[in-house]
RNA sequence: CGGGGCGUAGCGUAGUCCGGUUAGCGCGCCUGCUUUGGGAGCAGGAGGUCGCAGGUUCGAAUCCUGCCGCCCCGACCA
């Protein structure tokens, strides 16, 4: 491809609207515009990367007896009525105004849809049916360029098998395609398990990449890969200790003390002294939470132990449930129901709030002054903490989901009525699983885990070209005509070159163009090598440099690039 | 949806607090000449409803009101 004949439109500048750094090399290395926000159009070479990561996914997806769909991302709203998941999906959904017609934010529905009627045998399972198109989710706040938009393309995957048994193998299948199509692109992934919420599935897995744009917060032990949301993650941990004598409890006046900092600054004393109390309202009765020192209230954990409705209570109606404001409430005197993590177990010499403004309680023993206090495991995991699985220390990150898989059941067979008959003519309904990637998301993984200070740096699997050659001063006849006989030459040879041969670019304009774009391997032909008959090679990676004869180009480039050229 | 920030030429921005020439600068773009190994030089030139709509004022990019858009944090995310 010549680029002076390409739109390729490179930025100097970063973005204004760009933060993170795949989205302002997306942007700067002229893959992609935004249209409007979380709405992004892919440009010729960001199109064409797009296209090789659906190559690799087809590619892995067919290996495993994948057949692709095609499927409409204008759907009858009545087909999701059935699954009950127009109101699921809520105001997340688009709707159509003119017709009762909504836009795909994920296929289940339709895939099942065309199943019904058609796979009717055993004889006909298992089948694995999937897509790479594009999905439509009227997200509330996109964010970090395409990680999250209201427009995305998605490869999903949907097998349906006639057992649970069956089922096992189909999402094994779909976990090992995953870990070569990550792989084949370059990904430092990581694999966690995860519960399936509403998908009304039992086990799912996500692929997640760790990075500060990420949405979800993870547990990760580089040990032995023990990984977990944030949500249920565990970890070893210290309990305080229980002193072999217990203390009388005391009053303590402590003006304008509120945090737990404060506190142990104040009183000289260590935070796995304190207590720090929290409210949370249950069913609309006030619940008191107690931690160790500053280790924060688990709320997905809590729920979990509580069931019901549960939120924080508000700052106003503190005062009244306890008789004081945040900061100087506790347990003493509390009436209503009191929880503690399980740090804190039968802990005494304690300190926490007395319940009255600027007071604090010291000497409080749990077992003594607190019996009804039940213990759970509540508290956030923090990084440093021992892997419940190694005891190594853990890590706790942000990350970014790439993939999903999930063993879905029968929740959209059964509402569709999709069975079919088994070796003794009886009917069942058809066992499903699900599998999704976000191919735009694998994309900014690369490029988040792939870049230096001058640009992206592509791997030879993903990279939209393979030679980036340039032409230094295209006005001297000599290299222009070398150059473009070199792009001729190589492009016989079954490469795929891009060809710098703009007539007014300086060289320096060229060199940071090339090195912002990343392609691996640069070429460079200029006046001072090529009169001793030679040219310039650049490795993007290593930024090492080498000149190479002309008549030894080729071989160079041949090895250089023998791994990336097996199709030839 | 809550909190914060921003919106001035294709891109990046100054000016806004404290209203007052023709809205400035860098990059990019066009023409010509020179230049070509790390974002060239000189000369000339084009390009702006200052996000939109009202209002205040003799006068608004600047002050007031409403709206729209974009970014960030949070809530949300089968």
């Amino acid at each position: 491809m010549r680029l002076s004949k390409s739109f390729v439109p490179t930025l100097k500048e970063v973005p204004a609207d760009a933060v993170i750094p795949s989205h302002i090399l997306m942007v700067r290395a002229g893959l992609v515009r935004m249209l409007s926000a979380g709405i992004y159009s892919f440009l010729p070479v960001g199109y064409k990367m797009i296209k090789k990561i659906s190559d690799i996914i087809r590619e892995e997806m067919d290996a495993i007896g994948g057949q692709e769909f095609h499927l409409p991302a204008l759907n009858p709203k009545e087909i999701w009525e059935e699954t009950g998941r127009v109101e699921a999906f809520g105001d997340t959904m688009f709707h159509i105004k003119n017709r009762e017609y909504v836009l795909a934010p994920t296929h289940e529905e339709i895939m099942t849809f065309h199943a019904k009627g058609v796979v009717k045998s055993y004889k006909d399972l298992p089948q694995i049916w999937y897509q790479i198109q594009t999905k439509f989710r009227n997200e509330p706040r996109p964010r970090s360029g395409v990680i999250r938009g209201r427009q995305f393309l998605m490869k999903d995957a949907y097998s349906f098998d006639v057992s649970y048994e069956a089922l096992d193998k189909s999402y094994e299948l779909h976990d090992q395609a995953y870990r070569k199509i990550f792989d084949r692109c370059g990904l430092k992934y990581f694999v966690v398990g995860a519960s399936s919420g509403a998908m009304g599935g039992s086990k799912s897995e996500e692929f997640m990449v760790k990075s500060d744009a990420g949405e979800d917060t993870v547990a990760y032990c580089e040990k032995c890969g023990y990984a977990a949301n944030i949500e249920v993650a565990e970890s070893v941990i210290q309990p305080i200790v229980r002193h072999s004598e217990s203390k009388q409890i005391e009053k303590i006046s402590t003006p304008n003390i509120k945090s737990i900092d404060e506190l142990c600054e104040f009183l000289k004393i260590d935070h796995r002294e304190t207590a720090k109390s929290r409210i949370y309202i249950h069913d609309d009765k006030p619940v008191l939470v107690l931690m160790s020192g500053n280790d924060e209230v688990n709320e997905t954990k809590l729920e979990r132990v509580l069931g019901g409705n549960v939120r924080p209570g508000h700052p106003e109606e503190l005062k009244e449930i306890t008789g004081a404001d945040a900061g100087s409430i506790g347990p003493i005197g509390f009436k209503g129901r009191i929880i503690a993590d399980n740090r804190l177990k039968d802990g005494n010499n304690l300190y926490s709030g007395a319940n009255e403004n600027d007071f604090h309680i010291g000497g409080i023993d749990l077992k003594r002054d607190v019996p009804t206090v039940e213990y759970f495991d509540l508290r956030t995991v923090e990084s440093g903490e021992g892997c419940v699985n190694c005891k190594s220390p853990i890590d706790v990150f942000k990350a970014i989901e790439l993939g999903h898989i999930f063993k879905l059941g029968t929740k959209y067979t059964d509402a569709l009525g999709v069975n079919y008959l088994d070796e003794n003519g009886k009917e069942h309904p058809i066992v499903m699983g699900s599998y999704g990637i976000g191919v735009e998301r694998v994309l900014a993984c690369y490029l988040e885990q792939n870049h230096d200070e001058r640009g992206i740096i592509w791997n030879e699997n993903l990279t939209p070209f393979h030679i980036h050659l340039i032409g230094l001063n295209m006005k001297n006849d000599e290299i222009n005509s070398a150059s473009s006989n070199l792009y001729n030459e190589l492009t016989k040879e079954g490469y795929d070159v891009l060809f710098d041969d703009r007539l007014d670019a300086s060289a320096g304009f060229k060199f940071n163009d090339a090195d912002l774009m990343g392609i691996p391997i640069q070429v460079v032909v200029g006046e001072k090598n090529y009169k001793n008959g030679n040219v310039e090679i650049k490795i993007r990676r290593t930024g090492k440099k080498e000149v190479v004869a002309l008549s030894n180009l080729k071989s160079k480039l041949r090895e250089l690039l023998n791994h990336l050229t097996h199709k030839h």
